[in-house]
RNA sequence: AGGCGCGUAGCUCAGUGGUAGAGCAUCACCUUGACAUGGUGGUGGUCGCUGGUUCGAUCCCAGUCGCGCCUACCA
């Protein structure tokens, strides 16, 4: 084995030997259990971003896991068609050929979208694999397959049989950049600076002028009323009178309704039915007219006067205001924060804007949705997910599911002249069901929508298995084990999901959800482009050099200007571009950053950390192949006698399996990795291999330790990388293949990833080799904290002194001489009869033994003393806590008398090392005087 | 307006009704035979603030300050 791990050797390999073995599909043995995981399909035409690689990277720990243990595990792949994203991309790329969209045909647009997807759709994939996703590539899915295509129809359809899903005209978010109607949350708003305006309309009998406060004076067009809260007594007077619009000269009613806020503004409200949700719901109440004054394109049309049509909404709203300025209809100006609604993809203005759309009825399929969480059937992870669940869900709006747009599933719709709907499965079946309304064939024209992309997305646990066809793996793998998803879009993807799997399977679509937080940088803000904060995980996994990243953050800015900023920002935090950590450190980085909190900042120290836990991986499987080597050579096989040592680390090392199959129940990946490093690094690196150095490297000792010695330290090697391979696929499969041949059993597989989970049963628990090695640590501890506080050179052997040590400790003493002289870098320790005076030394205590070493031309009395005062005052600062503790009688009777006993223990112990402490004090005192 | 979350070491974060933890950073010593991507030892915290419950609160409760997110929305 080379000395330095480098990752990149051997991250490569691996991943097209796993997959081409096929073990990445599930096993076909019908006892196993069946464990499935649905990915969340990222936009076929994307790249891998950090909140994916730590998504997948959850994804195939918990899938591995599985596997590992025997299931029958099914990770299913796919990608989303995107279609507002999608469209938008490919429109741009025409853009940059001097082209538009409406220059094409539709049927040619799409076949560009299909060759943009065949160019660049494998990208996410094969970053995929860079990560080392164990997903079942032969089940690879997208959103737009026949298949999924043809579950798509068969939803709509039947939720249109059921009028679960209906067309209708009514006030939509109209994207007037994109030309389509969007869901509600598609549309994100913002508070924004604005003015408020006050405009005076003049009764039409001239018997003076209401003032109405408005931020969009634009609208004022399509006015159809001015409303008053009915109990205003300001404006009691005009009820029932009417006003003369401005610029349009059009009479409009004055009425009463308890909508208007009379503290707000004038309490006079313009009433626009067309362009606002609040007046439209208001105008329906009062039957009030509609007059729309929108282009699609958001330009005034003809309702408007001549001198204002054509003009863009906000253009118009100056011109507007200019004109009521010079008629002197403007009142006053005040500046006012308002929402601005805003579209998630373009940016643009959303217009409430009055079209016929396909909806959804959600209520219906709201409720087994909410009974679902409600009985457990679903369990979100942290549970707290379900409160945000049921507030959307029980606040839910009709879906309106149809975009004007070209790239997505056709609405399964066709009309004839009339007007009439027809819905579906094909064209044949729609000219079927008009043949038997009209009596004859009549001629259709297909609705020229398409459906939201998430309308698919809501079928992605079933539609991906088949359905609406009946087949084995549906049935094997429906409902999924776990969804693994963002917060950021329960709404959008986890609640549909929910509803539509229950409404066409009969069947929650996943037993549990869980909820990780989202990567941020390190300092807390979301990754953006526009931020130039972004980090490709592959540029962590190979490594970037400065050039290279400065570039990729500049490229394709929308805003140029940001490009200096990004520059610097970028210089300062990576000045030397970033390393190449490996696939390894960053998804083990992902695990630890795991939590159950919100908001992950990322820390590239932190994989710089893990990298160097890869490191000490490879060097201690280094170690332990030389080692063995060089072992056999010298003690072949034959009777085998385990030591406290070997019994200890296995017994640890059960205990360790055990916290790690807790953490992935848990969904606890942070603690699975933190036992996991702290094992491997604290308990097997630093003390079990120190521990069997003597023993294998040293010629006096028994063979049978020297076997025991060996064959635990390859069992607990051999075992810790299979509890590592979740998290760490490469580097574990690189050793393995190495360490497993070694021991007896256990290279029966031809792959790690296909080797059993190890069982804590395998690892019995030993608490008196436990205890054994315990107090061993503790001695060489001891003497290790008076060298260290001592300044006394590692190089140096010291004298060491038992005194006061009991028969346990002599005993102990004995045993463990060889590993106290390693490990401590001490002469064969002298025990000190009890009763007689030892010499004046540096003193460290374990229980009632007091760890000496003596300080003739060593240690200077007057540091020794400092150092002692120190220790005894921390001491004493407990043993007044635990004394006044234990005095309180309160606290004696209330408190459980385990832990009043524990305390009276822990007094019992700080008072021990008092003692200890105080004897030496008093002999370095002496030596002083 | 409603809902949710956060505040613990210099930084990033775990955590528990009874001894406050990790990683990184930092300081000192050490190139010893797996590893300097390393070893050994140290420094560092009134657990945001105020009350309450309790024998005991960083943890539970109430309030308060600060920060963040989500949903809805008064033109």
């Amino acid at each position: 084995m080379d000395k330095t791990y480098s990752p990149a050797d051997i991250e490569q390999r691996w991943y097209a030997q796993w997959e081409s073995s096929g073990a990445f599909a599930p096993r076909s043995d019908p006892s196993a259990a069946a464990f499935c995981i649905m990915i969340p399909p990222p936009n076929v035409t994307g790249t891998l971003h950090m909140g994916h690689a730590f998504q997948d990277t959850i994804m195939d720990a918990l899938t591995r896991y599985h596997r590992m243990r025997g299931e029958a595990t099914l990770w299913q792949p796919g990608t989303d068609h995107a279609g507002i994203a999608t469209q938008m991309l490919v429109e741009r790329q025409l853009n940059s050929e001097g082209r538009r969209r409406s220059d094409l045909s539709r049927e040619e647009f799409i076949e560009r979208v299909w060759q943009w997807k065949r160019q660049s759709g494998g990208t996410i994939a094969q970053q995929l694999r860079r990560l080392g996703a164990s997903v079942d590539w032969s089940r690879d899915r997208f959103t737009m397959d026949p298949g999924l295509s043809a579950a798509v129809t068969e939803v709509f359809v039947r939720l249109h049989e059921e009028e679960l899903i209906y067309r209708g005209q009514r006030l939509v978010n109209w994207d007037p950049v994109l030309r389509t109607a969007l869901s509600d949350l598609e549309v994100l708003s913002e508070e924004e600076s604005g003015w408020l305006w006050y405009v005076r309309y003049p009764l039409s009998d001239g018997t003076g002028s209401l003032v109405v406060a408005t931020t969009r004076p634009e609208t004022m067009i399509g006015d159809t009323a001015v409303a008053v809260h009915p109990e205003d007594e300001r404006y009691r007077y005009a009820l029932g009178k009417t006003v003369k619009l401005p610029l349009t000269g059009r009479d409009i009613p004055v009425i009463a309704d308890d909508y208007v806020d009379p503290a707000f503004g004038t309490g006079c409200v313009k009433i626009t039915p067309a362009h606002d949700f609040n007046d439209y719901a208001l105008g329906l109440r009062h039957a009030l007219p509609l007059i729309n004054v929108l282009t699609p394109g958001g330009e005034l049309n003809d309702a408007a006067p001549a001198n204002l049509r054509g003009l863009d909404r906000f253009v118009a709203r100056a011109r507007i205001v200019e004109q009521l300025t010079v008629a002197g209809l403007i009142e006053r100006i005040d500046a006012h924060k308002l929402m601005v609604p805003r579209g998630d993809r373009s940016g643009a203005v959303i217009e409430p804007y009055l079209t016929d759309q396909w909806y959804v009825r959600v209520a219906p399929l709201a409720a087994p949705a909410i009974g679902a969480v409600e009985s457990g059937r679903i369990r979100f992870v942290p549970a707290n997910w379900d409160k945000t669940y049921f507030q959307w869900m029980h606040n839910i709006q009709d879906w309106c599911i149809s975009r004007q747009l070209w790239w997505g599933h056709r609405i399964p719709a066709w009309y004839d002249e009339a007007g009439n709907i027809f819905v579906a499965r094909d064209a044949a079946g729609a000219a079927g069901k008009a043949r038997a309304h009209h009596g004859r064939d009549v001629a259709l024209r297909q609705d020229e929508d398409v459906l939201d992309t998430w309308f698919s997305s809501a079928l992605w646990p079933f539609s991906t298995l088949g359905w609406p066809e009946p087949n084995p793996a549906l049935a094997r793998f429906y409902p999924s084990t776990v969804l693994v998803t963002g917060f950021d879009i329960i709404f959008f993807w986890v609640a549909r999901m929910i509803m539509m799997g229950l409404k066409f399977m009969g069947e929650v679509p996943f037993r549990e959800v869980y909820v990780h937080g989202l990567i941020r940088d390190g300092e807390g803000q979301k990754m953006s482009k526009s931020k130039g904060n972004v980090i490709d995980p592959l540029d962590i996994v190979d490594g970037i050099a400065l050039e290279p990243l400065l570039a990729k953050r500049s490229a394709g800015l929308l805003q140029a200007r940001l490009a200096p900023g990004i520059e610097a920002a970028t210089r300062k935090q990576y000045p030397q571009g970033i390393a190449a950590y490996g696939t390894d450190a960053l998804r083990f980085t992902f695990a630890s950053l795991a939590t159950h909190s919100r908001d992950i900042r990322f820390d590239m120290q932190r994989v710089a950390g893990y990298r160097n836990f890869c490191n000490k991986l490879w060097n201690a499987a280094r170690f332990v192949m030389m080692t063995i080597e060089q072992s056999v050579a010298l003690a072949p096989e034959g009777p085998v006698e385990y030591s406290a040592a070997d019994r200890w680390i296995g017994s640890r090392l059960g205990t360790v399996i055990r916290a790690v199959d807790s953490a992935f129940d848990e969904y606890r990946f942070d603690f699975a990795a933190a036992a996991l490093y702290d094992f491997t690094w604290h308990e097997y690196c630093d003390w079990y291999l120190e521990l069997s150095k003597p023993v294998l490297q040293e010629a006096d000792v028994a063979v049978a330790l020297q076997r025991g010695a060996r064959r635990t330290l390859l069992a607990v090697l051999e075992a810790l990388l299979r509890a590592l391979h979740p998290l760490m696929p490469f580097i574990t499969e690189e050793i393995w293949q190495r360490v497993a041949p070694l021991v007896p059993g256990a290279h029966t597989s031809a792959s790690i990833m296909l080797a059993p989970w190890p069982k804590s049963e395998d690892f019995a628990a030993d608490a008196a080799a436990e205890r054994e090695i315990e107090w061993l640590k503790r001695v060489v501890l001891g003497v290790r904290q008076i060298r260290g506080e001592m300044d006394i050179s590692p190089a140096r052997k010291l004298p060491l002194l038992l005194h006061n040590a009991g028969p346990e400790d002599v005993a102990l003493a004995q045993r463990h001489q060889a590993l106290l002289m390693r490990l401590a870098g001490v002469n064969p320790p002298q025990v000190v009869e009890r009763g007689s005076k030892p010499p004046p030394a540096a003193v460290a205590i374990v229980g009632e033994l007091a760890l000496l070493v003596p300080m003739a031309g060593l240690i200077d009395p007057a540091s020794e003393l400092a150092r002692l005062a120190k220790k005894i005052g921390k001491i004493k600062e407990e043993i007044g806590r635990a004394q006044s503790k234990l005095g309180n009688e309160n606290f004696v009777r209330s408190a459980p008398p385990a832990v009043v006993d524990q305390e009276r223990e822990r007094l019992a112990s700080f008072e021990q090392s008092l003692a200890g402490l105080d004897r030496q004090l008093g002999q370095v005192r002496a030596l002083q005087a």
